[in-house]
DNA sequence: AATGAATGAGTATTCATTCAT
DNA sequence: AATGAATGAATACTCATTCAT
């Protein structure tokens, strides 16, 4: 009698908890149910009585780590309102769950997407609610302005998720720190110029600077003749 | 008498190209030497008379692919001088490659990068020589002042491998057509102004604006106060 | 469904005495779990729900049937204690486990044995736990002077056993039957003159003659010289 | 072309040699084909050339170190004449040849034995006109009054090759020396007064007995009875 | 006499899942 | 809610042997 009888739920969730720290070390192919099982203190057949199947198991296991997180940045897209500051939002957090959860990433990033019917499946949902915050801030930023019209919204999509989880892939594997402040830095300085309107850097500035040309030219023809001032 | 003798050297070959499709396709673990065998029309035996195991077949699978790619971008890197152009091409050539190829993609970044001893194996060699090339541009773009010294190599690395990964594997799952020419230019479109100096662009008409500024304040005063002028 | 469920421990024991039997009429190394699953009336992979591999089954089977024979022996250990009735309870003990169980000694006897890592094994602890009741017999003989001093247990030890088994070997090859009790008085009556004291059967003779000797010369002389005899 | 073409029967004798060595080493069952091939320098199929089969190879090798070995045992045969000398002989050569040829030894004592048609085979005939030295010294030896009736040829053989077999058997598993010379003489000091006919020892003493008493009642008669003696 | 490709029947072991208790 | 026995389909890998060249 390994395993006692737990309150509703608890071992639902217990071995959920056990289930995707394995699934993340492992992977899902070399993860067991027996494996999954033992972790938790019971044994396999019981894990049939809370969860239908090993997918299934995975599947909420994700679900079950993914959610918060995007009601984080789902909070976030409701409070955060310049698209540039946005777009840095979406780097830093998906940096820090790398760093902070880096099994949950490994689980999402390399063995959902692997399995046959990803995009069917609900973390495939997930994954889309999770990444429409910096769809639509991008594409916010162009309408109004903000951005150049040129910038595709999905592209940015691919540089930031791409971008950040190959970072975190590697510091994965070689299990090394990962520096969320300073790459989300890093990273805005070198897109920053490319995603913002021209003018709002370069443009207002060249605006202005014609304006005070202009200025500079009138004036000074007014101090040197006086009587052609004010005509 | 399934499958009729082939001359020597072939029969390899053949089994290399059916197990990488197949690899490429259900992932290593979902793939099992019979189905190899069947699709090439041996038995399972005769793969082990020219590959020692399943793990073998993979990295060799790999390896066949990989290389010509990595003597294409070594090339490449002797014909390339300008700093700018060596990360188009980096970004022109990963992408042209999921196009082209992409089963080998799909093998390389997600089943060989799951393995237990990627760092250790021949196809992490592989990965960092057809890497260095990029690694290398920058560090040399920065050094000859054409890049921002704030540019740090390995995360223009992560950014346009990432990047293009993530873009190709979400064309591979939809099984779409991935147009490399327009997205080359547009992933180009938002790095480039936050690669080369900034001087290059904004330095120059910043510098401007405080010339006239200046030339503005000195002709008010001039203006309001005639005695002063001229001092 | 082909075997129905047991009670707890009795399918342990099942499969033990089929495996036994396999094991000892086919070899080790030609029997197979399947043959043993089949034996059995389960599927193989029932076998390692009990048994963690086809070794351990091997091990177990032999231990199963040779610790009570050991017990026996360590109690005759016990019980007798003329040096000569233990050799001779030895070669019988022998004797009887190849009448009786003539596949627990094919098992050890042939199997066991060849197994590469044999001497480090519980079975060889076994073996030597059965066989030192004979060699410390042997010892206390000579210790006690019963033995000749020249006897070496381990010789009597190689004697008793590689007979016997030589001998049952020989009998189980036939399939014939086994003469326990003839065998016994046969051995005994080859060896028991060169183990015992030389002095207990001809030395007590040797002495009987040397007295008699001596009387009758005594006598001789005071016949043939009555003037010399009574001094 | 590893393999070099060699003269007609030198190829043969290389495969039977290796093979030899590599069944003693580890075991029929433990060796295979490839094994064997790679120890000649050729490949599998090529020693079909030469032998039909994998058994053939084993019964070829046996062969091909056992009968030297029976041919001068039957030489020993034809110059020794006294059967106790005989004897020792046979436990002598059998010692020697666990000593010299270890791999044989295993080799016939427990791949060859083990096999399913041991008795029928050209091996157990071998093993026959080995032993049949042995029986023929023994039968012969009672028959001549040196040995004791009681004694069983069949046992003496048992006990013979059992023992030597046994000691050598230890030895070999343990890779130590083994010195013949001396388990030789300690064995036969063990079974030689079981042996040989009882008078040898005890008779001579008994006869020396008998003549003593006469003698004492020749001389009490001539005491008692003065004008009878010397008569 | 030898090669190298190919076969086919194994071979122990794994594992998700089911089911009676 | 949990157990433990049992299943069956797979699974990578082995090996003696055959055959065309």
């Amino acid at each position: 009698m390994k395993g006692n009888r737990l309150a509703q739920g608890k071992r639902k969730i217990e071995i959920l908890l056990v289930a995707r720290d394995l699934f993340a070390k492992r992977g899902f192919d070399r993860t067991t149910m027996a494996d999954i099982a033992e972790g938790v203190g019971v044994v396999e057949s019981a894990l049939y009585r809370h969860y239908a199947s090993k997918q299934n198991l995975l599947f909420e296991a994700i679900r079950f780590s993914y959610e918060p997180i995007i009601e984080d940045v789902e909070e976030a897209a409701r409070s955060i309102v310049d698209p540039l500051a946005r777009v840095r939002y979406a780097i830093w957090r998906h940096l820090r769950a790398f760093a902070e959860e880096p099994e949950l990433c490994r689980l999402v990033v390399l063995e959902a997407r692997g399995l046959p019917d990803y995009l069917q499946s609900e973390i495939a949902d997930l994954h889309r609610r999770y990444q429409a915050f910096l769809l639509q801030a991008v594409a916010e930023g162009v309408e109004s302005g903000v951005f150049s019209p040129d910038v595709e919204p999905s592209l940015v999509r691919h540089l930031v998720y791409g971008t950040t989880e190959h970072v975190g892939w590697a510091v994965l594997l070689r299990s090394a720190d990962l520096d969320v402040e300073r790459l989300t830095d890093d990273l805005m300085a070198i897109i920053e110029p490319g995603l913002v309107r021209r003018g709002d850097v370069a443009h207002r500035l060249g605006s202005e600077v014609t304006r005070l040309a202009n200025l500079v030219n009138e004036v000074a023809r007014a101090v040197n003749d006086p009587a052609a001032a004010g005509q």
